[in-house]
DNA sequence: AAGAAAAATATCGTACACGATATAAAATAA
DNA sequence: TTATTTTATATCGTGTACGATATTTTTCTT
């Protein structure tokens, strides 16, 4: 068979498994607060810059709007984020953390770590992991047409 | 604000946004043959080796059967392959291709060259490909405690 | 200023993912 | 050989993703 059909040779095969591996990893630390790993991304958003528009949002995370709608008002439920309609511009939705989705960030602060050391090994080390995220977001630039 | 927390530095949100933004590219190449990116994957392995047990498909894609018993379901009601109870283990149910499963092959002959053209970039060439390659197994072969 | 076009968000339908659980068959133990 | 355990698959519930489309508000045209 073709070299370029088999399995191990694609390369957006194990980007897919590399980030469904990766999520799973986050999972443990993220449900016990009732987080999956998209909303810790909305999170992540949010604690940079607060009250922000879902178009912003959406656009950092490079989703659309109708992914992170939903996404949002089950955040909203959750009593994490507030949805108020912007003031100058009555289209936008602003999104806003509520006292529980700031606390969230001192409750979430040794996530990165614990993930991070789950995925060194030989080829990826604080030394290398430079050049694997210049590459991921060279593919992603390139196919993101920025 | 901690240097962890900042969005542009998780290893984790790159390789989930490479990953989907490298799904959609393959997107209209398959869904002109009414096919999705895991349902391609499904046929790379069974292009690879036709008449396998679900257990060693999800294997191979590193899902689990919940996620691929209903896939295969759908692929099933489109024509492409078939499921029935293997002989020696009535537990097993062994998927095979069907000709109109068979024929895709070639009809996605072209797919592999023009998604991997439209990812090429400075950093990402045939030559460096290699390495990317590996941090992402390794990565794999990590978080799958191989 | 009235109508057209654009922008921001939301709704809908379909297809994954996956944790939790169920079911049936095979393998193993007592 | 009967009871227990394991294995292979499937079902269920929830939460994304995303193409297509709808709605409302703003901006742009004329």
């Amino acid at each position: 068979m073709k070299e370029e059909f088999k399995l191990d040779n694609q390369l957006c095969f194990r980007l897919y498994t590399a980030s469904r591996l990766m999520t799973q990893a986050y999972h443990p630390l993220l449900s016990e607060h009732g987080l999956t790993y998209p909303q810790y991304l909305v999170l992540l958003v949010l604690w940079e810059a607060d009250a922000q528009p879902v178009n912003d949002i959406a656009h950092k995370l490079y989703l659309e709007t109708n992914t992170v709608t939903p996404l949002l008002q089950r955040m909203e439920k959750e009593g994490i984020l507030t949805r108020k309609r912007g003031d100058k511009d009555a289209r936008q939705m602003i999104v806003s953390l509520t006292k529980k989705g700031r606390d969230l960030q001192k409750k979430l602060a040794d996530v990165p770590f614990k993930v991070g050391g789950a995925v060194l090994c030989d080829s990826v080390t604080p030394e290398t992991a430079p050049t694997l995220y210049k590459m991921l977001n060279d593919i992603i630039s390139k196919l993101n047409n920025e």
